[in-house]
DNA sequence: AAAGATCCCCCCACTTCTCCCCACCTTCAT
DNA sequence: ATGAAGGTGGGGAGAAGTGGGGGGATCTTT
């Protein structure tokens, strides 16, 4: 199974518009889904993992408050994305604005999806997981069965 | 099963470049994936060993902060490589820095997967495990648990 | 309803980088 | 010595990323 990998500076033009890395375009040549992550940064989701996200969202009770509330942060962000003949997808200013991203940003595979930070942020993040790198992939991998 | 041994001195040329020895080579002729290790080197897993190490990763739960911070260092990091016809691949500026590799470098077996170190911190590093030697080879064999 | 403004998307142009290819150099074995 | 194999260096075609112009649809304004 292919998944997204790498990291990619790139920078959004004045119109707003974002080059995909052909890398991760290959993998969804159609587009997929944006919407405002957990952490200060947006998530890429390719149409099929979109499905799966929205579907366990879908799973809480909507009855409770906790449930109501997943829905709301997960679709009022939500957004349709395709791409231009350039590969390039035009991020919403309200996204933009949430996740404080002006120009450059870092376009980063994270496994089953893209997350998209201002390059601020992003090396804010990545300073945090190098220095804490050993303690949760250690535990990442004693929750797993080894292989072999 | 076969296992990458050897360590090998090298040196990056000034694209980037890097020659994967022919042992090595022979054993995954179709490149592999090279990501940040969690000491100061390079890792580069051929296929089988990358799913393996990429499987355990996904199998957290993505909604958990540890969960999303293990995809981050794992799959931001890692990049799928490939071997040009002279068997060189081209490291990644980001990588290279995150190491601290310049031009010469030690490539070192390392059973299942293969280390990418600068020639300062292999020699810092080799110098470490001939004092310990021992003690690390005991404290590894009196645990169960699998190595990263 | 017509004129104007805005937004979206397609197209073209330019720059940078990646990868393919060829050439040379060193080492080791015959 | 000579040939083969491994390693190093660099030129050049094509792809990827960036920037900006322009046409057409929709919405607003008068």
């Amino acid at each position: 199974m292919k998944s997204y990998m790498g990291t990619h500076l790139h920078s959004l033009d004045s119109k707003g518009r974002l080059t995909m890395p052909s890398r991760f375009r290959e993998l969804t040549p159609d587009g997929g889904v944006l919407a405002q992550g957990i952490e200060k940064c947006l998530d890429f989701y390719p149409p099929e993992e979109w499905d799966a996200r929205a579907g366990r969202v879908g799973d809480t009770d909507v009855l409770t408050i906790a449930g109501r509330n997943a829905r709301r942060q997960l679709f009022a962000t939500a957004e349709d994305c395709g791409f231009d003949k350039q590969g390039r997808l035009v991020i919403p200013a309200g996204l933009r604005d949430a996740v404080g991203i002006e120009k450059d940003v870092a376009v980063v595979g994270a496994g089953d999806r893209i997350e998209i930070w201002s390059i601020e942020e992003w090396e804010r993040q990545k300073s945090l997981l190098d220095e804490q790198a050993a303690d949760f992939m250690a535990e990442a991998g004693s929750r797993s069965v080894p292989s072999t």
